[in-house]
This record gives C-alpha cells, structure tokens and sequence, in this order.
DNA sequence: TTGTACGCGTTATCAG
DNA sequence: CTGATAACGCGTACAA
C-alpha cells in the first residue's frame, strides 16, 4: 500500500492532471485558484497521503515559521511558565519553536545561537546566561534583520525589542513594603550584576533603604546564584553575624533562595517574621507552601512568554514593524503574606 | 559591507576558484579533501561569514537533526525536568528539540504531532495527553519508519520504545509503607485511568491492600487532575464523609494533589501525620517545604528524558538497533519524612 | 583529489 | 484561473 517515497505535489499534480504549481497554490489557499480545483486538490492530497515538506517549502520562500528560543535553563518554575505562553502564542498562529538552554554558559549560548541561525529560525527569543557581557554572538540576526526580542534578562540594543517587568519598581515597593513593617535592617540576597533584573532590583532595594534612611551595609547584601544551596548559605551567613548586626528582614531575589534560607533559619529557632520577616521575588509555587507563606512579586512567566512572542509573530507579519528600543513592561504585583508581616502591626 | 544575500557554499568557491562541491566536501570534513584546501575553505567560510543552510542540506540529506517533543504541558516541575534532561543528551549530540505541548487535549496533540512530522524530526519522543485514546495520529512517523520513544505516559507499541519507572511496584511499595505505619484506611487520588501511569498506580495501591487485608473502597478512591484545586477539593470530600469512614492516610499519584490536599486539611484543623498520614509521587520541590515534609517518590525527570532522548539518537544513528517492545525502566525510590509517620512507630 | 551535473520538493515568475 | 520553468542551497554519483 503504502510506498518508501514521499508524496509530492507532483503525484498529487499527475493524479489530478494538473501542474504542480496548481496544487501548490490550491493548498496554500491561494485566492487565485477555483473553488473546485482546490476542492479536487484537497481531497485528492488526503487520499494520497500527502504531507507537505517544511525544508523544500522553506528553501524555497526563505521563512521557517520557526521560532527560536534560547534560556539559561528549562527547568524553573518561572521558565517553564515562560515557555508555556510562547509555545501557545506560537502554535497559535501556525509557529513551532526550537527550545535550547545554555546552562548559564556563555559559550554554550553562542554555539546555540548559531544553530539557530543556521537552522534559519525567522525569529529568536533570548534571555541571556549569567555571564553574557556582550552579544557579538547576535550580530547574524542583526545583520540579516532577523528579529530578536531579549525577554527577563535583557540586553539594550537599539533594533531589538524586550519584554519584562519594572525591576527597580517593584524591588523598591517591596523593600518599602518591609521598611513599613517597621523592619530597620533589611537585607537583601542578589544575583548576578551583569543581568539587569539583579541590578535593577538591587538599586530599587538600595533606593528605598535610602528614603526610608535605612542602613545601605555590605553586610547586608549578598550575591549569589539563588539556588536552594545559596538560600541555605545565606542562612548561614545570617546565624553567623554578631546578633547586633543581623538583619531583621530579609528582601530575596527570588522566592527559591528565600524559601530555603527560610527553613534553615526556623531550623535553627528564628521566628518569622518576629525575629526576621522575609519577601520573595516570583510567586513561585513553594511561596505559597512554605510556612508562614511568603510575600512575594507576581508576575506572570506565561504573559511575559505570550507577550514576547506574540510580538515578534505580528512583527514577522508586518503586522508591528516599531523597531523601538523601548521595552514592553508587564505588570508585577505585590503579593502580602504573612512572612512579611511583623508582629506590630499585625495587631 | 554585509550584503543582503545569504553566503553561500558558491560564494566560497568562487572566492577560492574551486568547485562548489569541494566547498562542500571541506566543510563536512570528507576524509578525501587535502588538508591544504580544507583549511582554505574553512578559513574562506569564516571570513566570508558564511552560515550553513540547514534546509537545504536536510532537503537534500533527509535527515534535520531535529528531534520533536510532545508533552501534555511545559510547565509543572516534572515535566520541565524532563526537557532539560533530553536537551542536554540532544545538544551534546548535535539534535535539537521542537517543543510542543498538547494541553492534555487529543486534536492539539494530532494536530502537533502532524506538524512535526512535516518539519521531518528524525524522531519524536512523546508522553500522551489525557484522553488519547489511540495512536492512529502517529501512523504516518510508523509508516516511514520514523522512530517514536514514548516516556512517562507510554503506549504499548510493537515497533516503539518507551521509557518510564515502575509505577505499579512504586505505587505498592508506598502504600505498604503507609500501611506498615498502621494506617488502616488509605484513600488514593488518581489520575485519568487511561493513562498506564495511573492505571498502574492503582494497581498497586490495591495490591498492597489487599495483601495486607485493608478495606478497597470505592469511598476511598478519587479521581481527578490532580491540579492544585483537585487537592483541596480531595480535602473538602473527606472532611464530609462521616467521621467512622474519614481516611487515616491518603495516597496521591502526584504531589501537587498531595500538598494541597494537606494545606486545606490543616486548615481544617486536622494533624498531619496523627490524624491523617500522606504520601505523594514525584519528589517535586513542595513536597520538600510543607510541613511536616511529604513522603513521596522520587525519579529524575532529568533521567527520564535523558534516557529517551539518548536512546532515540542512538537508535538513529544505528548504535542501537532494538527495536523493542521492553520498556526501559529508570529507578525511581521512595523518600521517607515525615508526614507518613505515624506517631506509635515514631516513639 | 577535484570538478560536473543533477535532483531534493517547493514556490515565484512570467506567460497564456 | 492555470501551466511551464527556473530558482532556493546543498550533497553526491560519476567522471576526470
């Protein structure tokens, strides 16, 4: 029945006796064609089995319908969320995506870029390892106005577009939040410097320390990766100072380093928040888990996901052509729990 | 300086007044090209910035380097664990991964799976939908041979293999722990029973009560998402049954339900393990932060999908040749804490 | 060791 | 509305 070549348009062109251009404009809806041909066309491509090549097709009119997407990992909680809106935006106007991560890894981020480039993805969607200082490694989708939209950890560059949050904004409201808890020494635990959502988050921290004439101490800031260990560690560090210098709060850029120093705080007898409130970064899952919960940032990895490549969708059909260097920002909200709430005012 | 037309394997050759197929030849390193003309080339493509197209070369090759992966959803811990782990083997063997995710809906999931097989993956590695009822929808990669790795949520397939962990034994050696605690009424969240992983589940959980003469009650067996809302309407059930048929312990077939299922349970006022002993599946991070900490099984999702990816590139690069209808079966274990101790054996 | 010539399956162009 | 034909960029028999 059923033979080892592909099923061309040219099988479906001689068993209709037709040309091959015909069918190839009767599948593709092209306006141009009868109502009947394309009918016959249709029908005539199911009975075959016909089942079109992407490659010839992509050779040929110079577009993949491909989208690329490159993370520092797939597997958090908010990545995840990210991925899951960009694969619904794009499946939903007829895009696939090519998914790699780059392991935090600068150099697996360039070799990634270039398959995506060479596999011709019409456009890419990056958030940048945490040691990318520059994006040399970009310049091929530049060079060929293949669009690029940087989402979360962004670069600013003047022909590409990024979606994210207000990261001063909302690290600023969130250490005021604290400050007007009646917390005097806040501390902060920080990521990487290079990426902008760390700086950004450490000088809306830094910022708010100032108005509310709060000490700015390098005692009180650490920077680190953020995992599970870093959270512990930073529990560590905190038993460790001198009981006058520890910190009374504790503002973390994201809830996993905050969860898990958390724990190993109420391991060792604090109280919280009475001995020491905490806030997050992410509304992650473990956020609302983790007792007391955590007060923390939402924002939704799926809208930022959705919003990226919904925007690059509508740029690669001219729908948008705003080349701006101005960023989408999404909305981050405020989420109060009880870890956060100091005892004073919560009577 | 850089022009609109794509570099080419021609534009090389005629810059170094050579044939374009030994361009061709350099590049892919054929054994029969001179050293001196090799590093000619290879030179030549590099400052000539030339970029390899992957279309043209797989319309020609018939093979993409593309694996495709179809899940039920990007976003829960599994499942992104999973993903990372197939990217790491696809990447450290040159593959790449097209991510598509089903909703746990059947006609996405056709309809995905159609699109992969036009973008021509060389193989596809897939965990089935919740009411996938048949393959049928994966005929067309059967039919050309296309190799096909089922994980997690499998279907017996002749010509396919699948890769996943020993539900059955894992479901009957948790519910044998919970009655070796004492428990004599054990409740079981399941999932959707067409899926083999639940399906198995069960088994087990049924098996070891009856080995061990406990109640197999249909009042004390709930089917569900297994969402977060599924769990705590799992709470709200058994705060209603009557007291005398209330659960002493609850087996869930994932954590999320688990978890849930406890928060509403405490705020009940109930105690957990004292009134109520829990067990889980998965080992996902909330399993480690609510208190007391869930017992629940623990696999590697990154394993998992290491494991089917890596099979499936050896598969395709004639390394591995069984075709077989064995499941490979990955190690999954259980982790003992606390909320599945009861009190009399603690002591 | 290198060059020639053709085909992969589709779409764009230009006629009709 | 439809047909013929030429690309698209690369790989590979076959010939040299």
């Amino acid at each position: 029945m059923s033979e080892d070549r592909e099923v061309t348009i040219y099988d479906i062109a001689r068993y209709l006796n037709v040309s091959a251009a015909t069918v190839s404009r009767g599948l593709k809806n092209n306006p141009m064609i009868s109502k009947n041909t394309r009918k016959k066309i249709t029908e005539a491509a199911k009975t075959l089995g016909y089942q079109s090549n992407t490659f010839a097709s992509s050779l040929r009119s110079r577009h993949t319908h491909t989208l690329g997407v490159l993370v520092p990992r797939l597997n958090s909680h908010f990545m995840s969320s990210v991925l899951a809106g960009m694969e619904n935006a794009a499946n939903r106007h007829g895009y696939n995506l090519i998914i790699a991560q780059s392991l935090e890894d600068v150099e697996k981020e360039k070799r990634n870029a270039a398959t995506m480039f060479n596999k011709r993805v019409d456009g890419l969607l990056i958030s940048l390892s945490y040691n990318t200082t520059d994006i040399h490694h970009l310049e091929p989708f530049f060079k060929r106005k293949i669009p690029v939209v940087f989402f979360d950890r962004i670069y600013p560059h003047e022909e590409s577009t990024s979606v994210g949050i207000n990261n001063y904004e909302a690290a600023y409201n969130i250490t005021r939040h604290l400050a007007e808890q009646g917390c005097k020494r806040i501390m902060h635990l920080g990521g990487n410097l290079l990426r902008n959502v760390y700086q950004e988050r450490l000088n809306g921290y830094r910022q708010a320390l100032r108005d509310h004439h709060l000490p700015v101490s390098k005692k009180l800031y650490l920077t680190s990766t953020l995992s599970e260990q870093a959270g512990t560690e930073a529990a560590r560090y905190i038993l460790d100072l001198p009981p006058g210098e520890r910190p009374d709060a504790v503002f973390s850029a994201n809830d996993t380093a905050a969860v898990y120093c958390m724990l190993a705080l109420k391991a060792a007898g604090l109280r919280i928040p009475d001995d020491i409130a905490f806030a997050g970064f992410n509304n992650d899952p473990i956020s609302r888990v983790i007792e007391p919960n955590l007060t923390t940032m939402d924002y939704s990895g799926d809208s930022i996901g959705n919003t990226a490549a919904t925007y690059l969708i509508n740029h690669l059909k001219g729908i948008s052509n705003l080349y701006t260097t101005d960023a989408i920002t999404l909305r981050a909200e405020m989420v109060i729990r009880a870890s956060s709430l100091k005892k004073k005012l919560r009577e």
